[in-house]
RNA sequence: GACCCCUUCGUCUAGCGGUUAGGACACAUCCCUUUCACGGAUGCGACACGGGUUCGAUUCCCGUAGGGGUCGCCA
């Protein structure tokens, strides 16, 4: 039998880390064993749930390229993929229950399912065999007065007519599993085999939820500068350990490596400096175009603008090595792009320090003028020359010259950043320099 | 409160009776270096506690403590 798995969000709010990573091993286990991953959509409480949010979650999952066979916007045999829209299957399966004597109607309307009150077993990939003695709880409620339908029984109803053979959740469902089975007992049909995996909690171990840093995917990686496929990975790598020498792996790696029954079974805490490591890492491997890419929306919010794409991608280029979040990017290259950049505090103190300072970037600027070709090499031979004609070693110079040109303290090689913005630029930044700050 | 799950460096984890308890992130130092980074090297650093079982427990069992979860006409 082929696999059959589904994310079932309730749209209530935006895509969460935990919602996407119970997402992200749904895709993994349908793609490993070439099996279906359907979304659906459980919305059956219109008073909380928002087209917005459903909008939201559908946008985040497409950034992590969870991609679904079936569900919203692709359809299916299946269908509809809200939960809104089945009624009357729920109808349906209510009609059953009634007719088996396993519900009943309280005064003001309610449906109630009447537990077996029998010991449970729940057969999970990930916690084993999980007995549930018999319960004392109250019956269950299944439909509201209002003729809506509550949770477990719409879940359970959709994993028999969907055809589920796994359910891959968080372990905060765990508990409510029993209630599950009985359903599916109730019906004569034998439940999925169940995998319940370990939640994300925060730094302190408290039970991670939106507000919480971290959590919101579009606010806190998509917004935030990250790579989809640095959150893919890292989001892996919470209660999940994949038999590999490293951790940095690519998706069909990870496809690949996949295996639910290696899943840990404790919970795992999130960890800033690690996401960003990941990140770091896959921005690194960027070729300069896709970098440049990925960087443009962070840097037209900083209002940086480009006549040239080569040049600005170059500039961009220059110093992947130097950030973890494409966020981080524009107070990095903003010089590039513009000649009014501001002189850092301790940049202008260096400068004025020395007096002889203006005398040395005059002297830069004279042989730069005449440097034959504007090349890094180019630039390169000009500091040499005019280190030379001062006698001090060229290293001395850099550092000078990187203040004039980009008013920063750190940066890429001062030659490459020469080199980009021309040699017109690069004089006339020295005489800005000499003008406003060497006075 | 009842029930369920969990417990190895600060964090993510390897380990599946005998290991100098390994790796990654973070942190520290050093090297590299025109800055900042990258990279390389080294270091710091853990088996929650108490009983068993065993020749031998991080590993198996029980208990305690701690953490998380569930007990809705939310999902």
């Amino acid at each position: 039998m082929s696999v059959r798995v589904r994310f079932a969000p309730s749209p209530t709010g935006d895509l969460h880390v935990g919602g996407a990573r119970t997402a992200l091993f749904n895709w993994l286990m349908a793609r490993k064993l070439g099996g279906t991953f359907i979304l659906r959509v459980e919305d059956t409480d219109g008073a909380r749930n928002t087209a917005e949010a459903s909008a939201g979650i559908i946008k985040g999952l497409r950034w992590l390229g969870l991609d679904w066979d079936e569900g919203p916007e692709v359809g299916g045999g299946c269908g509809p993929y809200f939960q809104s829209q089945r009624k009357a299957i729920y109808d349906a399966y209510l009609s059953k229950l009634k007719a088996s004597g396993r519900v009943y109607t309280e005064e003001n309307g309610a449906v109630r399912f009447k537990f077996s009150r029998t010991a449970i077993t729940v057969h999970d990939l990930v916690c084993g065999d999980v007995v549930f003695a018999a319960t004392e709880e109250p019956d269950m409620t299944v439909r509201r007065p209002d003729g809506s339908y509550i949770f477990h029984f719409v879940n359970v109803v959709d994993d028999i007519e969907m055809g589920m053979t796994h359910v891959i959740r968080g372990e905060d469902h765990l508990s409510n599993t029993w209630k599950h089975v009985d359903l599916f007992h109730a019906f004569g049909v034998t439940p999925p085999t169940y995998a319940h995996i370990p939640l994300i909690l925060n730094p302190d171990g408290s039970k991670m939820s939106k507000r919480d840093e971290g959590s919101a995917i579009e606010h806190s990686y998509m917004n935030a500068g990250y790579l989809a496929d640095a959150v893919f990975n890292y989001l892996c790598m919470l209660g999940w350990t994949p038999k590999a020498e490293n951790e940095k792996l690519s998706r069909s790696e990870l496809v690949a490596l996949f295996d639910p029954l290696a899943i840990h079974k404790s919970n795992a805490k999130f960890d800033l400096k690690k996401s960003l490591w990941f990140n770091a890492q896959y921005l690194r491997e960027l070729s300069a175009d896709e970098l440049f890419k990925h960087a443009m929306p962070f840097l037209k919010a900083k209002s940086l603008s480009w006549s040239d794409e080569a040049i600005a991608a170059a500039a961009v280029y220059s110093v992947r090595e130097k950030v973890s979040l494409l966020s981080e990017l524009p107070d990095w290259v903003h010089y590039f792009f513009r000649e009014d950049y501001s002189f850092e505090a301790d940049v202008i103190t260096k400068l004025k320090g020395k007096p002889e300072n203006a005398t040395l970037l005059g002297v830069v600027a004279t042989h730069l003028s005449a440097a034959n070709e504007w090349s890094e090499q180019g630039v390169l031979d000009g500091v040499e020359a005019a280190a030379k004609e001062l006698n001090i070693k060229p290293g001395a110079m850099m550092p000078l010259l990187r203040f004039a040109l980009s008013g920063q303290s750190r940066g890429p090689g001062v030659t490459t950043i020469a080199h980009l913005i021309g040699r017109d630029a690069t004089l006339g930044r020295i005489a800005r320099t000499l003008r406003e700050v060497l006075t």
